[in-house]
DNA sequence: TACATATACTTGCGCAATCAAGTTTCACGC
DNA sequence: GCGTGAAACTTGATTGCGCAAGTATATGTA
């Protein structure tokens, strides 16, 4: 029997996986927040002192730096983050994690987890953790 | 040592995904295609007659109606698909693979096909395939 | 010290896709 | 045949980014 080509296994795992981002968006939409948002306030909460560079947030969270500024500006507004300047480097702007933000990400991070547990069982644990192994 | 939490689990495949989904729109950029272009061309080169109606192109590649509106209407004007109109239905066009269209869809599958073998090569044909038989 | 190059970030423009709302056509109960 | 609800689209407004280009600061080199 003849594998699967690879341009189907990988098509067929692209359905699979929008349909994951879905559901973890979903998850969020209710507390209003859009999936790159909250990447930021999970690895800021993740962080040494709740604390990031921008573009290191950049890299993380898989966009670019400016991309970082659109997602950023708007939760500095809402107070999810503040912005605070690097002690010896003028050109950084730290990220920082407020208590408004890190109580949303704790709210939001139930329906997260719940949802993720869920996709998790669906697929399997070790299929999923041999992907990120290599 | 406990299992990797299903959040962090599932915020690293997001991560390695979106490389993936990077390294096939590159493949596909030479040919100036985006990635849901190349997907409406597979999917019609799939099809019996190569002939598909909007909605279920929408489904299988993953977009709303109004997505592939968008998508498909410029891809008529560049040729590379026909508009066509249901016998029965006149509510539903058909899209039609054009003979360009082929003609570019085996073009670009060439590099897509390449970069989809490396892909699967760099995360083992048997993990991908464990996900998509569940 | 001065200049070149690199890094961190922002901004204008544009693209891809969504949602909500509208239009047509169809199917079904009466 | 005649509404009523659903299906198959399209369109306007909006969102979420990227790319290219610009600004400001830092670093390394002569």
């Amino acid at each position: 029997m003849p594998a699967t080509p690879s341009d189907a296994l990988l098509i067929e795992i692209t359905n699979a996986f929008s349909a994951v981002q879905r559901q973890l968006g979903s998850a969020l939409s209710i507390h209003g927040l859009g999936f790159s948002e909250y990447l930021v306030l999970w690895y800021l909460h993740n962080a040494p002192s709740n604390k990031l560079r921008r573009i290191d947030l950049a890299d993380k969270v898989g966009l670019t730096a400016s991309g970082i500024t659109r997602v950023v500006n708007p939760m500095e507004k809402t107070g999810l983050v503040d912005k605070e300047q690097a002690a010896r480097d003028a050109r950084v702007s730290l990220v920082t994690l407020t208590t408004a933000g890190a109580r949303v990400f704790d709210e939001a991070s139930v329906g997260f987890r719940g949802t993720a547990d869920r996709i998790v069982r669906q697929y399997g644990r070790r299929a999923l953790e041999a992907l990120v192994k290599s």
